[in-house]
DNA sequence: CCGATATTTCAGAAAATTCTGAAATATCGG
DNA sequence: CCGATATTTCAGAATTTTCTGAAATATCGG
C-alpha cells in the first residue's frame, strides 16, 4: 500500500468498516481513496495505492458504479477510464440512502405487501401477521418521510437538520397560535414498554 | 424448518437480508422469528423451529443481546431462557439506531478527529484532509439532529415523520411572521454538481 | 484490419465466516 | 454434594466470499 500515512489510516478504515456495511474490504478502500482524492483515478493508480490486483479493482469499481457511488469521467487523448466521487457530500449522502432504500427497504416492502394479503390460517399466523402489519406500516411511515425530505435543496435540509427537535417547539407555537384550545391532542394511551 | 409458510417466508427473507446488514443468516432468522411470535421461545423452541443446531442458536441468541435487540426472560418453574423483542416497534427502531451509530459512526468519528489533529504533510495530504473535515462535519450535523429528535416521545416523533417537509412550510410561515424581511437568507452559493 | 492498450471475465486459490457436534461449564432442586 | 437439565465454548468441517492471474474481450489510432 502506497499512500500518505494519513491517507491510509483512513482508506484502512473504510476497508474495516466495509464489512459492517455490505461490501468488502477492497471496495471500501477503492471508495475511501477516491473520496479523499483531488484528481480523479484510474484502475492502474488504484492498484499502485492500494496493492491489490488489477482485476480486483475492476470489480470493485464496477460494483461501486452500480451503487452509482462513483463517477465515470476521461481525460482528453487519454483512453483509459478515470474515477473520482461527487464533490458535492450531500449529493453522497442521497445516493447512498436512495440505494440502500432500493437493496434493502423495497425488497421487504414487497414481501411484506404480499405476506399481508394471505389468509391466515391460524391464531400463530394471525399474531404474525400483525406484527409484520407493524413493520410495514412502520416503513411507510419511515420512506414516506424521506421521499419528501429527499425533495429539499440541500439549503433547506441542513436548515431542518441544524433546527432538530426545536422544530417540535415552533409547532407547540403555530398550535397554539392557529388551532382553537382543547381540540383534542394530549392523551393518547400509548402503552409503551421498557 | 417448521413454521407455518408465511412465517417461514418473513424468516428466510430476514435470513437473506441479514448479510446486507452486519448479521448473519442464522442471527437474522431468529430475530424475524422472535419478531413475529407472542410468546417467548426458548433456544430449543428456535432450534425445532429454524432446524439449525443448539450451538448455532446459543450463539445467534448472544449476538442479538448484544446488539440489545432482544429480551431475557423467565417463566415460573421453568429455569430455561426465554426469549423476545420488544412490543413497542419503535423502541426497537430507537435500539437499532443507536447501535448502528456506537458501532460504525462513533468509531469513525473518533478516528475523523485523530487524523484531522495532524499537520498535513503535502498538498494531498491537505486536500485529504479536508475531505475529511466534510466528512467529520457532515456525521456532527446528522448526530446532532439523531441526539435531538431521539429524544421526542413517540407520539411527538410520528407527528414529526407525518409532516415531513411540510415542516418546512411552518417554517417559512414563522419567518414571514416573525423575521425582519430581507434579513438575508438566500443566496448562498452552493455549487452543486450533478 | 492490425497492433497496442485497456478492461472484463472467470476458474480456482486463499481467506474469512458460519455452523456443527462434542465436551465443558453452570445452575438448579433435592 | 449429586444427578438432571440448560447453556456455552470451541476445534474443526462446511460453506461462502474475496481475491488473483491468466485468458478473453473490447476499443483505439493508424
Amino acid at each position: 500500500m502506497n499512500l500518505p500515512p494519513l491517507v491510509q489510516t483512513f482508506v484502512l478504515h473504510f476497508g474495516e468498516m466495509g464489512s459492517r456495511w455490505g461490501i468488502n474490504r477492497t471496495v471500501g478502500q477503492i471508495y475511501a481513496l477516491l473520496f479523499v482524492s483531488k484528481e480523479a483515478l484510474n484502475a492502474e493508480d488504484i492498484v499502485d495505492r492500494l496493492g491489490v490486483s488489477r482485476s480486483n479493482v475492476s470489480m470493485g469499481l464496477k460494483e461501486l458504479q452500480a451503487w452509482n457511488l462513483v463517477r465515470l469521467q476521461h481525460k482528453p487523448g487519454d483512453r483509459r477510464d478515470y474515477f473520482s466521487t461527487p464533490d458535492d457530500i450531500w449529493q453522497i449522502v442521497r445516493t447512498l440512502v436512495e440505494e440502500r432504500k432500493k437493496r434493502e427497504i423495497d425488497p421487504t416492502m414487497t414481501l411484506l405487501r404480499e405476506v399481508l394479503m394471505q389468509e391466515p390460517a391460524s391464531a400463530e399466523e394471525r399474531h404474525a401477521q400483525e406484527r409484520m402489519r407493524e413493520m410495514h406500516d412502520l416503513f411507510e411511515l419511515l420512506t414516506g418521510w424521506y421521499a419528501d425530505v429527499q425533495r429539499l435543496d440541500t439549503e433547506r435540509l441542513v436548515q431542518l437538520l441544524t433546527l432538530g427537535s426545536k422544530v417540535q417547539k415552533i409547532l407547540e407555537m403555530k398550535d397554539r397560535l392557529f388551532v382553537v384550545p382543547g381540540s383534542r391532542k394530549s392523551r393518547r394511551a400509548d402503552a409503551e414498554d421498557k
